[in-house]
DNA sequence: TCTGTGGTATGCGTGATTGTCATGGACTTG
DNA sequence: CAAGTCCATGACAATCACGCATACCACAGA
């Protein structure tokens, strides 16, 4: 009943398990079997006296104890990343930022804001990986990213609801678009009714359970017809530029969207309004984190 | 060659040894068999790919990558102290000082500055333990006390060489004394000529090695006799009471003296002066530790 | 209802860690 | 030189932590 028996492998893999939300992948991450993080988890509980994981049907979710073992052990291990760093003769790594993204984010909103940080502020390091706002959102509480950027739809809810709420700033609201077939009757207008989307074929993202269809226009009364599902924008695209069906796009990737391509507005039916958003964890931002935000904002304006 | 690989234990076996400054001593007070400790430090310095201690003849000292391990691993473990008492439900740590002190604080300095506290800062509690200039400024280091009362005599080096240079403020600045037995011829005068010192009798400390004779008149050009050796101060103090001997007292202890010994100057030779030091690491002061140190200072202002 | 598919827990055997004990080497001091 | 300090290391034993296989549980779908 003592955090002082706990190892640094066991904080490593709880956090790992944290950031992952099940012990399969975390241990599929750091090229362990399930069952031994299973028991470096059960040893953590024991040796904290309390139970950190609340386990449920889909994975596992941080009890409040886990809370508080998670921000401790992201601690400890970024100090001891800081030391190994240090011991290395390397510089302070305090100049790289760690940025999260979901998905529609990463076809212009990003690398135009990456390119134009890289020329204003070179000495700053970017790195970034794509997720799920889940993903992102366990990421920035394990301490494995400064900042993520994420979507969110109405009602607008926070991401979690854990304490500390996480620190949440709207970069942008716009309307969801339809993405169709330049050869599509649907395409000689410049907007398309709602009523007219009765009976499309859709393009949809895959439907990982919980998360609502993706890629077919919400508040449709019938059952949509899939033709196709792909996870990637680009294959979505041109899935759509040959013709293959419709499928929603933010607005934030209408830019990219390839020729062959019409993005529309969609009228009639209730606004169908998408936030982008940049969470983080409360407290002071560090200058390098500022500046990447900074670098957000304009990117988000500037289109 | 990764820190990554070090463990929890072997950390507190480290920070146990930087402060103890042998490995032999570390393992005493872990419970340890010395050839453990030697083991855990090995394993250390192999995951840290440097050596961390320089071994001497009369123990080991810190190597630069040492000091560096070191800072990691105050920090790391302070911050798995503080999720321990989260999670058994304590409030934070943060009304607790932890001060060190020189003998010679301890009879009038320390307690009336403590006493003080009690009265103007009821929210504070000062835990302090008592040890060697060289032990405090490891404990200093070492991150398991935030304040040290340490003496220092000319020519008034900084107790220790390393980096970063702790932070050192003068509480006081005074004379020697020599403490004689009331019964004794130098006891009439309001003061000794230094060269009435010759062929006394005097009880000393014990001498650890390198530290200089303490309790004997610095500067006397014979070889002093000693009658007793000592730790106590009070054991000293009542063996000058009885006879026994003659023997020094820095003069933030003359307030104590028991009945029976008188506490004099010494003219004549060079000015014997000494001086009392409030220690701490560089860096920004917390609250309460700020408040034991004004403590301090108006304790000893008012002796 | 049965079966497949997510997920987590656990009995068992094996190999690596991490201790103790005993010993040895380097050095200082009386 | 003998005795004391300190640290390092070979031999051994106990424990730990892993992988494997399997059990278990809840849910989804035919």
């Amino acid at each position: 009943m003592d955090l002082q028996e706990a190892s640094l492998v066991g904080l490593r893999v709880f956090r790992e398990v944290a950031e992952r939300g099940t012990l399969t992948s975390a241990a599929a991450a750091l090229g362990y079997t399930q069952s031994a993080v299973s028991r470096q988890i059960a040893a953590l509980e024991r040796a904290a006296g309390a139970q950190l994981l609340e386990r449920r049907r889909e994975g596992v979710r941080l009890t409040s104890a886990g809370h508080v073992v998670l921000r401790s052990a992201a601690a400890v291990l970024d100090q001891i990343d800081a030391a190994t760093r240090e011991l290395a003769g390397l510089p302070a790594e305090g100049g790289t930022v760690r940025l999260g993204w979901f998905a529609s984010a990463g076809a212009v909103l990003l690398p135009r804001a990456v390119a134009a940080l890289r020329r204003s502020h070179p000495a700053i390091t970017v790195t970034t990986r794509e997720g799920t706002t889940p993903a992102l959102v366990r990421a920035l509480r394990a301490g494995s990213l400064d900042l993520a950027l994420i979507s969110s739809a109405p009602p607008f809810r926070p991401p979690d609801a854990e304490s500390p709420p996480l620190a949440l700033q709207v970069l942008a609201e716009r309307s969801l678009l339809l993405a169709v077939p330049v050869s599509h009757p649907l395409a000689s207008g410049d907007s398309v009714d709602i009523a007219q989307l009765h009976g499309q074929s859709w393009i949809a993202a895959q439907s990982t359970g919980a998360d609502q269809l993706m890629g077919v226009w919400p508040g449709l009364d019938e059952r949509p017809r899939i033709a196709h599902t792909a996870r990637d924008w680009l294959a979505k695209l041109q899935l759509v530029a040959a013709g293959c069906g419709l499928t929603t796009v933010s607005a934030s990737l209408a830019a990219a969207a390839p020729p062959g391509v019409r993005v529309l507005p969609v009228r009639g039916g209730p606004r169908e309004r998408r936030r982008v958003l940049l969470a983080r964890l409360p407290g002071p931002l560090p200058e390098p984190a500022a500046r990447v935000a900074e670098a957000l904002r304009a990117a988000v304006e500037s289109g």
